[in-house]
DNA sequence: GGCCAATGTACTGAGTTGCA
DNA sequence: TGCAACTCAGTACATTGGCC
């Protein structure tokens, strides 16, 4: 097996990994019997993997999404992966720190993980354990490069317009920042993944793309947001943002602001702006200075192209979405979900 | 703990290939 | 012949390990 092909197959066969150590830790500190469905559901939104545990006479039935490791980043976006399963569903990952284990307790959000922490609560299935330190090898899922920071760019304008999948690649390299290289070889990897299918005569389409999305705002807070961050700042006066219309400057609002005017649900407390210019005229109109502990987070631009949206002073409402989810707040999260029905659904609607 | 060299990984873009 | 797809060597950046 060459390296190439190395890449593209660990991913999968790294969850299989996952998925059986964390059941086997399962029965070990539960003594509860937990099997692996042998043919997983293909209707709907796919999950990793069924599982069924038995307690006396009663079955509980999950669809399992299976994670390297879960941090506060990509906590909010797994947990709408599993609002998204047709059964309830149950995170499975290689590791869940106590801090986490809490966070999911809190929300009611079943969990297994390698090390044998679980937390379900189903009456009468009731089990909580913590704690339990990793052991053993090294399961890091290594990504393929569509998931990679130059791969979500190319994925973030493929699901934000319609049919990009069929343009030259030169154009979609213009329109996602990247080289044209990387854009052949995120391509090659959708295919290979089967998320972009050929159809005659020359044609490709983005396909599974609820499925894409989903996978996109995990990887997201990851893997591309932190190369993006130019700062923390904070503002002399606190409602600055109330009135700020700063097109001008080419800031544009993400985050709690956006999805504030979008869905008439939130109150911000944190602000994100993006831009692609200098921020220093930005900084002196509403008298904002650097502050590591600041409430503003400024981000750069990773696109180059404009949607045809109601909203001129705002990023598309995909980024709008992953950056509610990044934060793991509650709150956030229940934003993201109105926003997803309201301004999301009708990006990932397959013809 | 801090520095630095070695090594690995990710990305770019010029050059090549294939096709209409 | 020109355009689009693809390859691959070079470069930049990140990570690791050894030394002081």
């Amino acid at each position: 097996m060459n390296k190439e092909e190395a890449t593209e197959m660990d991913p999968e066969n790294k969850k299989t990994i996952i998925l059986h150590k964390a059941i086997d830790m399962f029965r070990k500190n539960t003594g509860l019997a937990a099997e692996i469905e042998p043919e997983p559901h293909h209707t709907g939104y796919a999950a990793d993997a069924v599982i069924r545990i038995a307690l006396q006479d009663l079955e509980y039935i999950y669809d399992a999404a299976i994670k390297n490791a879960i941090s506060r980043a990509t906590l909010g976006g797994t947990i709408r992966q599993l609002d998204l399963f047709q059964r309830k569903g149950i995170i499975v990952a290689r590791y869940v720190t106590p801090q986490i284990a809490d966070e999911l307790k809190k929300m009611n959000i079943p969990f297994m993980d390698t090390a044998g922490n679980v937390h379900i609560n189903e009456p009468p299935l009731l089990i909580f354990i913590k704690g339990n330190k990793l052991i053993g090898a090294d399961l890091t899922v290594i990504r393929p490069r569509a998931f990679r920071p130059a791969g979500l760019q190319v994925l973030f304008a493929l699901l934000c317009n319609q049919s990009l999948e069929n343009a030259p690649f030169r154009e979609i390299a213009k329109k996602t920042k990247v080289a044209l290289g990387t854009v052949c070889m995120v391509m090659n990897d959708l295919k290979k993944l089967n998320y972009i299918i050929e159809i005659p005569p020359g044609k490709r389409r983005l396909i599974r793309k609820k499925d894409l999305l989903n996978r996109w705002i995990t990887a997201y807070p990851e893997q591309l947001r932190p190369k993006q961050i130019i700062g923390l700042y904070r503002a002399e006066n606190r409602d600055w943002w109330q009135q700020a219309d700063m097109r001008d400057l080419n800031i544009f609002w993400g985050g709690e602001v956006a999805a504030a005017q979008l869905t008439e649900f939130l109150k911000p407390q944190n602000i994100t702006v993006y831009t692609n210019k200098p921020v220093g005229e930005f900084l002196l109109r509403y008298r904002i200075r650097k502050d590591p502990q600041g409430d503003i987070e400024i981000l750069r631009m990773f696109w180059n192209f404009e949607i045809d949206l109601p909203h001129k002073n705002m990023v598309p409402p995909l980024l709008i979405y992953a950056d509610l989810l990044a934060t793991g707040e509650a709150r956030n999260i229940e934003t993201a979900r109105i926003l997803y029905e309201k301004e999301l659904d009708r990006f990932v609607r397959e013809d």
